[in-house]
DNA sequence: GTCTATAGCTAGATAGAC
DNA sequence: GTCTATCTAGCTATAGAC
């Protein structure tokens, strides 16, 4: 066989930039060629399924990075539960770069994308929500504190996000991460 | 000339409506014409720019809303500062059916809305943390208290709205505006 | 595995009858 | 003011050469 001339890791990579910046139906598989640097065709050889197919091997490709980067982390117990945090919120300003990139699971919450996706996004938000779940139970809150504290973290992520770039200031983003690390301060 | 088949405040919602669930990409001229019950043709004798200033339009008519419902309530002086919130957030939970409906400013935050309607999205925003920062005012907050607060406000509603499709289940939706309540309680 | 070329369709937008 | 009919461009997807 040829050689491939994008790794996987590449290919997501692109394949993901594109999706969380202009949604389902704003990404054009010319869109994606030209991200990832393979033409149209070569997209369907390694997705056979075409734009829908790619969607999902991306979101299986965020699931997994949050249950490396976020959840994975959270659910070790390496250290201690501050520091975990520190480090999982620290990723989380990487995966959104401070505040200035859209959340692909967001963009694909509306109309058209919650029939084909949602069993996918509703289980990277649950993977999310466990992580800072077990973090409020390590610091000694109870199991409906905790699970508040998770939603309420989640609620600030994604709605400073949107304001952030709504108003075109990260502050709002970088505000909020500062305030989930205090929620967690007895 | 002939009378108009369905006057603007029909229209208006039935625009609404698809761009708020589909997007600016997802929504298309026939799903506009669709739920509009008028033909593509006539929404172009309605609004010569297309779908560009059917967009702008339907963001002029959100930014009123926001200042009659929202901000217009907030920075009136009638009745207590404490029903004044309560009815404005009882707005909040009519303009998004409960928690069910997507926010047509999030779902047009995006790299193909922002470019286009940036401008008015910031504006509706704005006004909005207006409103809320001005209650703050009336309640003894201070100015800085005040805008953190509003921010907040607008925060706890995209994020919880985002959670609440994800998971398809309204409470993160409600819960936040009961804790929004909270927050401006001494 | 990647590419060029193209099929088939739907998009946004327009012309012109009524 | 609304409609049917139509244009062109771009879309998703496929065929087949290398």
């Amino acid at each position: 066989m040829r050689p491939q001339k994008v790794d996987d890791q590449q290919l997501m990579a692109g394949l993901m930039a594109v999706l969380r910046a202009k949604g389902y139906d704003g990404a054009s598989l010319n869109d994606l060629a030209e991200a990832t640097g393979l033409k149209k065709a070569s997209l369907y050889h390694r997705f056979p399924g075409g734009k829908k197919e790619i969607v999902e091997a991306v979101l299986n490709y965020v699931l997994d990075w949050i249950k490396q980067n976020i959840s994975g982390i959270l659910l070790s117990t390496d250290g201690k539960p501050q520091e975990r945090l520190s480090k999982t919120l620290n990723n989380v300003r990487a995966l959104y770069n401070d505040g200035d990139s859209i959340c692909i699971l967001r963009a694909l919450t509306n109309d058209t994308g919650l029939p084909l996706f949602g069993l996918q996004i509703e289980e990277s938000f649950q993977v999310w929500l466990e992580g800072f779940t077990q973090l409020g139970l390590d610091l000694g809150f109870n199991k409906s504190q905790s699970e508040r504290m998770a939603r309420e973290v989640l609620i600030k992520v994604q709605g400073s996000l949107i304001l952030s770039k709504a108003m075109d200031d990260l502050t709002p983003f970088q505000q909020s991460l500062s305030d989930i690390e205090q929620i967690y301060k007895h």
